[in-house]
DNA sequence: CATTGGCAGTCTGCACTTAAGAGTGCCAAG
DNA sequence: CTTGGCACTCTTAAGTGCAGACTGCCAATG
């Protein structure tokens, strides 16, 4: 059984080798930290850590460094956070305030979590499925090519270009789009979508398909309503820990860049009661992403709904500071988007 | 002066060192093509090469590669482009097609456009400034929160997310958008500016402040209109091409996800007459991209108004596949985009 | 005057050796 | 349980030598 003060020396492993990089060895611990006891102690503690699994030596004779269970025993001890420096709260507020759209928000949101952490940010969209039909706007863009807008009452705006077939009329088009909206607003989404399927028929057999084709590009925008995006910055701060990869950060680039891998990953972390969520190493092995580590936490949009933020970086990451920053981030914007 | 077989031996020095990264000497030259010459011969051309700064030996005993000068006049030769492969064109045909999101046609031509260069692709957000107001949408999204919906005729969306500090209720808002619907509707973005500016003196003072802060946003909205935006993909391409920097690519990927620094960048590129422009090496040097070229050119949006797209990669590219691949990409989206 | 073959000279890249340094594991003693 | 000591292992850096590649120059040739 590994002792307290095992418990100890792995903390500062883990620490000495975020912060250098380097193996830490029995002699240097005891050089930078006053445990008390000798050089060869701590070396008896160290067999017991690695006897465990919690730590490891890359070579025969080399000093230890934290396996990624190591790193997971030693997140589930950070109990205490480091608070976040005032140069980080005062970027927080600053980025904070004045109006700005949607996009720019979240756009802003990320970078600043991606400076905060020197790692690469992520900001799900917010996912806003329990929402009203507010407007719905056809704007003619050429001839035969029409955009769709649906607008909800918690504030989610989607937009779709279309080819009808036919030609249309400015005039047809305003008066279609008015009854969309008296037949929609209101609606909630599964209700609109069903509402829509039946529309086309209301109208003669000569419009029935230019109509048909503009209610089943709605029907699609309200049911892709769930399909979440995401922003990402920061992608240089991964080529940056270049080093912590064992082979080329290539593929890890290219998984990252993978929308698709990145949301299944948000899905499938399991939040503790906080809502916050640490992923270690391995595993996130089963989507290309086995060095890395990712912590991730909710926040709170305006349709009383929770999407999710976080960064991605290296296993040798500086967790405290890290996991800090991302709940920071993530109470900041709930108290921006989410309903006071 | 540099002879004709001088520009021959050019371009095979630039062929053979884009394929294979290695300086490319007088032997192989003779070896692999059909100059019908000695090695010595070739020797001679390029050491006229040489005093022109055409190519440069990177040791003193070495094969050549070309400098961004010997880029440059082997750009400027390349009047027959290379067509697409089938490949490449079914890429581009299946891309095509289906109706989407304004937002999922740039990610997805930025995405194509990356794949088919294995570069850093680039698409600037239409820009779309000559457009007139089609609707305006106001969501209360909490007590006193407000989201504004700005349509115009083009095809643009605007949402913007704003606190006004009084409470407001949904019936004093829904007036309010009628209001600013039958007195925006159909005006050009700059007296749309202006009268907004006029619009709160209509209210009471109770309510005036209120509508003030709402009339601001949207002048705003209505006047960042122009205000453009990128997106990006295949920074893992940049990775993988790492070797081709001096140093390391660090900066290099910070300078772009620089947005501000990439329209800048844009907006300062010259067009030729097809609207096609390359910039090469040192020439983007005051962009802290010394080492990288940018090919660009414009595609037509639905506003009748020009964007931008290109690719962005290390001054060693395949020229010639990649012209082409940007060009091919801006001519699919100005059919899928622009009028007809 | 362009072209050619030959040859000396230069530089890189790689394999190999050597030396220094850091750290462990183990043991016997306190 | 802790400690000091010591032999052993392994990495890293620096230095050496050699093979290979390419150029530059020159004198000869058509």
């Amino acid at each position: 059984m590994v002792s307290e003060r095992g418990l100890d020396v792995l903390r500062v492993i883990v620490q000495d080798y975020v912060a250098s990089r380097e193996p830490v060895g029995s002699k240097s611990i005891v050089d930078r930290y006053s445990f008390g006891v000798s050089a060869a102690t701590i070396r008896n503690d160290m067999a017991l850590l690695e006897e465990e699994e919690l730590i490891a030596a890359p070579h025969t004779s080399s000093g230890r460094i934290p396996t990624d269970k190591g790193y997971r025993v030693f997140v589930n001890q950070l109990a205490d956070l480091r608070p976040l420096s005032p140069a980080q709260r005062a970027a927080i507020e600053t980025f904070l305030g004045s109006s700005a759209d949607l996009d720019q928000v979240l756009g802003r949101t990320v970078r600043l979590l991606s400076q905060l952490t020197h790692q690469v940010a992520l900001v799900q969209y917010p996912s806003l499925s329990r929402s009203r039909i507010r407007h719905v706007e056809l704007v003619l863009l050429a001839s035969s090519r029409v955009m769709t807008v649906l607008i909800t009452d918690t504030g989610r705006v989607e937009q779709r270009l279309l080819d009808v077939s036919d030609e249309l009329d400015e005039g047809f088009l305003a008066q279609l789009g008015s009854r969309l909206n008296a037949t929609l607003g209101g609606l909630g989404l599964a209700e609109a979508a069903e509402s829509l399927s039946l529309f086309p028929d209301q109208f003669p057999a000569s419009e029935a398909a230019a109509v048909g084709r503009i209610a089943s590009a709605l029907i699609e925008q309200v049911l892709a309503h769930r399909q979440d995006r995401l922003v990402m910055a920061g992608t240089a701060n991964l080529v940056r820990t270049e080093e912590d990869f064992s082979g080329s950060i290539y593929p890890v680039l290219e998984a990252i860049e993978e929308q698709v891998t990145l949301l299944r990953l948000f899905g499938e972390m399991e939040p503790d009661q906080n809502g916050f969520s640490v992923s270690i190493g391995k595993e996130n092995a089963s989507f290309g992403l086995g060095e890395t580590s990712v912590l991730t936490t909710g926040y709170a949009t305006s349709g009383g709904e929770v999407s999710r933020l976080g960064v991605i970086g290296p296993t040798r990451m500086d967790y405290s500071n890290n996991i800090a920053a991302v709940r920071a981030v993530a109470r900041y914007l709930s108290r921006l988007l989410g309903e006071d």
